[in-house]
DNA sequence: CGGGGCTTGTGACAAGCATCACGAGGGCGC
DNA sequence: GCGCCCTCGTGATGCTTGTCACAAGCCCCG
């Protein structure tokens, strides 16, 4: 079938070609019948907002394909970004599991695939496929180590500088070994600072002097990384 | 049986008296015996190190008494304190879960009573027993939402003041509706000021602050508040 | 009761950064 | 092609707070 943003919607996870190796994708035949039963696929456009910090949890959002802004607001408007999920991860689980008000607010970065789970249904789900809730507490427990290192980053070091170095070196973590490792990204300086809480003019300024310093370059949608070694000694120190 | 740390120790789960009604204390009675078999209960004196941030996971402990800081710490040796874990509480549980080294350090800051238990065991306990997963789970998604309010407190607030309000409105949020709630805390300046990410100075300067304008008074280690809506107010805006 | 060692209180100073303000570039729709 | 809006770049300014330095309590223990 036809798809309105651009790409197929896969309607059976079971011959899903998006299957990642996380997650709920990796279960075994049974449960992945059983999951595939109860979710509802849908695409969103960009700047779709799933969820929003302080509503009742509906249920979980399990991201197929695109990206998808997690964060948090304060009463004065300011914004902090938690983390920009990708796909394999699933969202809202926290809020679901427990019963408590999501914490965040889920927007679409760009266009999505996802799967919708009511909570009951996948309350149950879990009570049932005892594998699936061990990947469920897996799930969880990444999402808390992730929230872990925020809190250090946010918590440990005072320069922004440091902060954004951090970024930076956690973007590139997965490039190993590279002369000059490049990665795409589509964000702007307004929400690198809201990732590393400063702002915007502090990420420009910041980045300004890093590429003066041939340590880093962002140009266009592509950072490359001209000196790995400085950003780790601006970490450590 | 006599104990060298001026309590009982509790030998046996589905007896015990210090059972709450949190986790994996209030599991049905045939997955609280599977627990009791595989549990190691031991005291410990104040001070003492159950796990430090980079070891690999050797399984989780459940507090039964007393209570336990859980820090992390930054290569110049700066402090910050995650959370003083309280009876009912499942330490390391995220490392454990998820086979990743423990993200946090546990240091006991009194006499306390802990359950212990072996990472393989634990896991073969959470498959075997669906419902004490979900607890898992549910226990992941409560640490997970305290690491959040954290990241927010950190993040979204620039003001030490504004920090400080929040963490006392945290501490006499149990309290309702007193007058003047007074909450017992036993932590120094320098570890209030590891909580909120400032410094110890600042810490004894906003308290001193508060104090004149009547806002809270901290007399030894007891936390009063006296004027809790302008508390509220340095928190909203 | 008289020391250490830890905690608290306070002043001075400078660095870091948020904020405001404004201008330049770049993409997109009309 | 023109204008509009969003993003980026950059200067000036002042507040917040970290840091250093030191004095005063406080508590525990011999």
């Amino acid at each position: 079938m036809g798809s309105p943003y651009g790409f197929e919607l896969v309607e059976n996870c079971v011959i899903c070609k998006l299957r990642t190796d996380s997650f709920f994708c990796s279960l075994p035949k049974t449960a992945l019948e059983a999951f595939d039963k109860i979710k509802y696929s849908a695409s969103y456009p960009a700047g779709a907002v799933l969820f929003v910090e302080g509503q009742s949890p509906r249920g979980i959002y399990m991201l197929c394909k695109g990206r998808v802004k997690l964060s948090t607001t304060s009463a004065e408007g300011k914004t902090l970004i938690l983390k920009i999920a990708q796909p394999g991860e699933v969202l809202g689980m926290h809020a679901t599991v427990s019963g408590t008000p999501y914490e965040i607010t889920a927007e679409t970065g760009q266009p999505c695939q996802l799967n919708f789970i009511k909570r009951e249904e996948f309350l149950n789900f879990l009570q049932k496929h005892g594998d699936a809730c061990l990947k469920a507490a897996q799930h969880l427990s990444k999402d808390c180590q992730s929230a872990y290192q925020q809190i250090r980053s946010l918590g440990l070091s005072h320069s922004a500088p440091e902060r954004l170095a951090r970024l930076l070196l956690e973007w590139t973590a997965s490039t190993h070994d590279q002369a000059e490792p490049k990665v795409k990204l589509a964000l702007t300086h307004e929400e690198i600072a809201q990732i590393i809480g400063t702002s915007r003019e502090t990420v420009t300024r910041v980045l300004a002097d890093f590429r003066k310093r041939q340590i880093a370059v962002l140009k266009g949608s592509t950072l490359t990384i001209r000196n790995k070694s400085v950003l780790e000694k601006l970490v450590g120190a």
